[in-house]
DNA sequence: TATGACATGTAATCTGTTACATGATTAG
DNA sequence: CTAATCATGTAACAGATTACATGTCATA
């Protein structure tokens, strides 16, 4: 049953535990110590998202024991899991996914090359470039009948926005030369 | 009760009705045709939420009838509603908002003119700068010590967070100089 | 008169947050 | 011995998503 939807934090999981096995607790602390801090580290959400990926087959933890320490539940993917990350990882960027799920593009694009390869990895950036670009077009667009009408605080956070999203489009286009480069 | 905490949407219900008192089916639209977009625009959502702030006493709706029209529900601000806003925005930005909370910082920014004057733009711009210049410094750090270790894809996302705040940072500056210039 | 847009809502389900609970181990 | 930290969880609750339900009005 892997049709469930999986949330991203379930994803997260799955992608940190394909490089290498781990329990919730290193899981937590890899979220709060890392850049990854947008992911919630509270046990009420890890262990629950655990035990979901278990009842779906995705991970399989196991009781370690022995050596005087304490219990300890260290979990690894399973071969559907594998699976499981790959399809989400290799699946094109919609314009939706940048307008509104950004950070979950820039998270499979994290894990890709470990995962699926550098040609995935190409494939991703090529794909959100082609999503961007004409987004950032009608961007620019709605900034200009903005600014007529909105106070100045109301056009300058649009134009952040914009900006951001320049920006990324920019990153974008480099990231695409520098795998082409290293082909 | 204005004790109870309130979702990100709750103020961009407030923030819209500021400008304007409007129906739900008119907030969906403004969230379904602008560029907040990233809020949803589903009724489960929107509906529940306006009831919600009527009940903590910030809106009240009130039925519109005669002139031959449906049965359309208009929401306006209270004072209550007002003072929470106003105090909502008014509040310094932290290195946590920077981190986890981006979008209502920029949300709490677009509403500052109109809702509290162009000293509070100012005021949040400047504490933004303040938190976000420390931790974009924080980042650069990491990078230098992640490229080293991790594959191309993983130092590329990674890079892509730090431009977005090397932006983000530039953009506050603009801002900035942009409210001191109009003085 | 039937279709679609307007307008409002509810119900089931899932996920995350917050706060608490538990027990083992290590440092002082 | 006791406090802190390691490690794992649970329970109550709030909020969002999805899908459905309802009724009105305009128009073809």
């Amino acid at each position: 049953m892997t049709s469930r939807k999986i949330p991203s934090l379930g994803y997260a999981l799955l992608g940190l535990l394909h490089q290498t096995p781990a329990s919730g607790y290193d899981l937590r602390k890899i979220f709060s110590a890392t850049s990854m801090k947008t992911y919630s580290d509270s046990p009420g959400a890890i262990y629950p998202a655990l035990s979901r990926l278990e009842k779906q087959g995705l991970v399989r933890g196991t009781v370690e024991e022995g050596s005087g320490l304490r219990r300890r539940q260290v979990f690894r993917l399973t071969p559907q899991g594998i699976a499981e990350l790959k399809q989400w990882i290799a699946v094109a960027v919609t314009r939706d996914d940048v307008v509104r799920r950004l950070p979950e593009i820039m998270l499979r694009f994290a894990f890709s090359e470990q995962v699926v390869g550098a040609s995935a990895s190409l494939e991703i950036l090529k794909s959100l470039e082609a999503a961007l670009k004409p987004y950032v077009q009608s961007l620019r667009e709605e900034a200009q009948r903005l600014k007529s009408i909105a106070p100045l605080s109301g056009t300058l956070a649009f134009e952040a926005g914009l900006r951001g999203n320049e920006c990324l489009l920019q990153w974008a286009r480099f990231a695409i030369s520098a795998y082409e480069k290293r082909k």
